[in-house]
RNA sequence: CGCGGGGUGGAGCAGUUGGCAGCUCGUCGGGCUCAUAACCCGAAGGUCGUAGGUUCGAGUCCUACUCCCGCAACCA
């Protein structure tokens, strides 16, 4: 058995605050490898910054700093973030890292070495006051998009890696290995709008700026933004350096996350590079899409930002996680709006679960002074069933799940709390209570129990908050009955007991104040 | 004829290998009282973008058309 797990993010480039986007990529990132380690794989997470460029050159002449200390800034911006979103990651590289400038140089060389690499001119139209090229579709009206000024052809001397040379190799990998990217529907895009056109000669360096990786044998040039930015999931592992020792153990990557607008370079330039380097690829490169908002995309000018503090503050992470993997599809873009927001958090995190937890909790104190009774079989004729049908959802939920629908794979875990829900009108416990039918009630209680363990478990990777409060109040205390594995067991609690009293873990939000509150927080 | 995605009851979405059209919210009616204006049940509401075709049978396959969105070679 394979029990290694190493899942990337992108890099994220860092020219402003994150938005709820970036968050997204991450969060789920982080419920994938949470997944993982309750399956208990031996995981191993990198995100990290995209740190080089004319941008941040330019960024950082406008705050007045060096670009060094602008990207420790943002750095240093990221972590918090991240940390303040609870995400578990083993290790942030930096493309200004030593360990990762140093490998960079080693790899160029190696290209150049095997001849994938070649120096030529790179032809494009430049503004001369941006000092910047564009390409054609990059304009706008004809003009340079940062300073609305005129472009003037130009042609710079600069280096080129082969990527017509792997062009049949590449195809060829697409076909055999069906899991390398998903959704399947992106390897069509690719195949018809870069590769069967033809794929050209992708250029590696710049002598336009400065800040970036020297060339070490022709130290005008520097190392253009993908070769730079998509090595850091090798060296970031230690490839080529003196410890290899994580490397040799996690590479290949099992999973690597990337937003539709990436999707190009991971999907083909990244396997040319690992081909040309001789290196097995990824298993899976996840394709996901963005976060829209009602009048499209993201964006400052239109003041439609939301930033995952915001959310964050006001309702807590575990509600934002919620809400991101919970509406965002697999085959479409997501929505983001305040209104859903809210609801989702009304009727799923407040009506459905917390309710759940709340009337359960209540009831086993009072008809059992909060001892959960430990587990008679099925006295009520709805048990088997309600058995039967925590076991098929588990399995629907892990068969999604694995499947990278992650949006579906979350509602099987709310069907199973809906029909938690149901299964208490079924059996009436008030009713059994009154008969004194106390088989039945114990049975009851126990099964209520049972299934808020589950669906603790099952919501641990990405609301281990809440996952962990709720085990607290059903008196779940042994790490046996929080694990995976356990999930499979029915009759396993024995002598626990719940709070005194339940504590909500939502509370109700007034809808129009929240939303009036989410859309203040947007114009910002 | 650039490429990809989408057009399913008022809104947002599911629909695996073709087999009586589902879910959440909203609306209407009912039930219950353990819990939160909660929870449970029932009802109304869809010619599944349009037009053809294959089939015993198509939202699901094929063809044409139409509308929306995204991409088109450095914005998650």
């Amino acid at each position: 058995m394979n029990d290694k797990f190493y899942i990337t993010t992108p890099i994220y480039y860092p020219s402003g605050r994150y938005h709820i986007g970036t968050a997204y990529t991450t969060v789920l990132a982080d419920a994938i490898k949470r997944y993982e380690i309750l399956k208990g794989k031996d995981t191993f997470m990198l995100t990290g910054a995209d740190e080089h460029g004319q941008k941040i050159e330019t960024k950082a002449l406008e705050a007045g700093v060096t670009p060094k200390q602008y990207v420790d800034k943002m750095a240093d911006m990221a972590k918090t973030l991240w940390k303040k979103m609870d995400i578990k990651y083993d290790d942030f590289i930096r493309t200004t890292d030593e360990r990762h400038t140093k490998i960079v140089q080693k790899i160029f060389d190696k290209f150049m070495e095997q001849g994938d690499i070649y120096k030529g001119d790179y032809e494009g139209l430049y503004c001369v006051p941006c000092e910047t090229f564009f390409t054609e579709t990059q304009l706008v009206n004809g003009k340079c998009p940062d300073c609305g000024r005129e472009v003037v052809p130009m042609k710079e001397e600069a280096y080129f890696f082969n990527m017509k040379k792997y062009t049949d190799r590449l195809l060829e990998y697409y076909e055999e290995h069906p899991d390398f990217i998903k959704p399947d529907y992106r390897k069509q895009e690719m195949i018809n709008n870069f590769i069967k056109p033809g794929l050209e000669d992708l250029c590696v360096t710049r002598t336009s700026f400065d800040w970036g990786i020297k060339v070490l044998k022709d130290p005008k040039h520097v190392i253009y933004v993908w070769l730079d930015a998509l090595t850091n999931y090798l060296t970031a592992l230690g490839y080529m350096s003196e410890d290899e020792t994580l490397f040799k153990k996690y590479w290949p990557a099992d999973i690597q996350l990337v937003g539709k607008d990436i999707a190009r370079f991971h999907l083909i330039y990244w396997p040319i590079f690992l081909m040309a380097l001789d290196l097995p690829l990824p298993k899976t490169i996840f394709v996901h899409n963005w976060i829209m908002m009602k009048d499209g995309k993201m964006s400052k000018s239109k003041g439609n930002v939301i930033y995952p503090e915001d959310l964050i503050e006001r309702y807590g992470l575990d509600a934002t996680k919620y809400f991101l993997l919970r509406e965002m599809p697999t085959s479409q873009d997501g929505l983001f709006s305040p209104e859903e927001f809210v609801n989702r958090y009304n009727f799923d995190l407040c009506n459905d679960l917390s309710n759940l937890l709340n009337r359960t909790v209540s009831m086993v104190n009072k008809y059992f002074e909060g001892k959960v009774p430990n587990y008679n079989g099925t006295p009520n004729e709805v048990d088997k069933t309600i058995e039967q049908i925590s076991v098929e959802q588990i399995e629907k939920f892990e068969k999604l799940f694995e499947n990278f629908e992650f949006a579906n794979s979350i509602q099987e875990i709310w069907n199973l709390i809906a029909r938690t829900n149901k299964y208490i009108d079924e059996t009436m416990p008030w009713a059994l209570a009154k008969e004194e039918k106390t088989e039945e009630l114990k049975s009851a209680m126990y099964h209520l129990i049972e299934n808020l363990r589950k669906i603790a478990i099952l919501i641990k990777p990405f609301m281990n908050e809440t996952s962990e409060n709720i085990l607290r109040q059903i008196g779940v205390t042994s790490e046996n009955l929080k694990t995976w594995e356990s999930l499979k067991q029915y009759d396993k609690l024995e002598d626990i007991k719940v709070i005194e009293k339940g504590e909500p873990i939502f509370m109700r939000l007034n809808t129009e104040e929240e939303i009036d509150y989410i859309k203040q927080v947007m114009k910002k």
